[in-house]
DNA sequence: CACAACATCTTTACGCTGGAAAGATTCCAT
DNA sequence: ATGGAATCTTTCCAGCGTAAAGATGTTGTG
């Protein structure tokens, strides 16, 4: 089955795509086993060829991982356009799945969202790499932008992206490390991490319907 | 029975105080070349003793990254007594600066602050590591449910925790990982990053008395 | 003071890792 | 078909963590 196509960047020989057999082979180790797991050799031997051969296709170990980084980052982006697609044009709603999304790819990749916030073992200058994160960041800002209309001030826009960024990632990041186990447990019978995230949008209202009237009322019932 | 004199450690035998003396050494080569740098050897190399030495106080490897990190969160604990003393005591005031605090003890302890949040090189086993982390989770739930008071809901309880530890989590692993560059570089002349984590506050109402709003901002501090 | 038990550090050794270099095999263009 | 290039293997080296045994200074006990 050697179809060949004219722009095709992939001859296949002895093994046929090892490239995309390494990549596949090197997200169920990280995902299994953990970042550290994830070497040269134990891929090698995963793949059945010898340990050389990765070196071969991704430089060195910085290669592999940056170029895995770069699947996770495009997987997220389509993550992103389904989710959003999947609620309607609404600019709330659709920052809301987005930042759902986030979380719910990390919770279904966690070793691979790990890796791809793993700056000391990636080369950003990869090209693959840095496209991939590129895209995936782009919409992130379009969704927020969408959202945000025109803001009071610069700085309340470049605000209203950290927060989202930061309250999504933090969650994701805390949620997969086990941190918030003790606050889950805490949670009324039922409810799991998921609603967790809709209570968190909901009391920051970063990602919830809101308008000035909000603040002044919070700002005021402080007064109280 | 040991003694032990704060000022004058030489009490033990050939080095003197090893253990310190190799835990200092940790710290300077996690902040100055990174996790991945901190090996057994080149401590050991750093601290002028066979490489075997570490390993005898330590155990292994995750010992030492486990016992570094300890005195990460108990640093971080003591940080957020400071700086909430220095606020006095209003709740909401006392909640922000906890925040600031956590975020700037990322910023100045960037490789030790990865390094409390690299679960798969620790063993939460430890006592000095559980201990620690225990104090520093402590503090932060009780400033958290101090400005609560009571919540309408045990789920609004619980995300309001999550909230403010993954926004403050989140914004602290994004600025250090240089993720926040962009965002950064876009704010009006002269702002920075705290004054980016203000607006954050702002935004989000989680831990901020007021909004965007610098009249509203005036006014709820003027009521306060 | 003598001496044994102990804690601390060093030496040695083994298997694993990433990476470089050179050889072998297969594909492709001509 | 043939030469060149891409792909994979083999070989080798230094560094790593870790275990085990040896060396050295400290400490408790008579």
């Amino acid at each position: 089955m050697s179809h060949r196509r004219p722009p095709a960047p992939r001859r296949t020989y002895h093994h046929g795509d090892l490239r995309n057999a390494l990549l596949a082979a090197a997200e169920t180790i990280v995902e299994r086993e953990g970042i550290p797991a994830l070497t040269l050799r134990a891929l090698a031997r995963a793949a059945g060829v010898s340990h050389a051969a990765p070196a071969h296709h991704f430089g060195d170990l910085v290669g592999l991982l940056s170029e895995l980084a770069a699947v996770g980052y495009t997987r997220l982006t389509t993550r992103f356009a389904e989710a959003m697609a999947a609620v309607g044009p609404a600019p709330d709603r659709r920052l809301r799945a987005m930042g759902q999304a986030y979380v719910g790819f990390a919770r279904a990749h966690p070793g691979l969202f790990q890796l791809m916030f793993r700056a000391e073992r990636l080369d950003p200058a990869r090209p693959a790499l840095r496209a991939a994160m590129d895209a995936a960041g782009a919409a992130l800002r379009n969704a927020i932008a969408a959202r945000t209309g025109t803001p009071a001030s610069a700085l309340q826009a470049v605000a209203q992206a950290a927060a989202l960024w930061s309250l999504v990632h933090g969650f994701s990041v805390l949620l997969i490390d086990g941190r918030l186990r003790g606050l889950l447990a805490a949670l009324p019978e039922g409810e799991d991490a998921e609603t967790l995230l809709e209570a968190v949008f909901a009391v920051t209202d970063v990602a919830a319907p809101a308008g000035p009237d909000r603040e002044v009322f919070v700002a005021a019932a402080e007064c109280a």
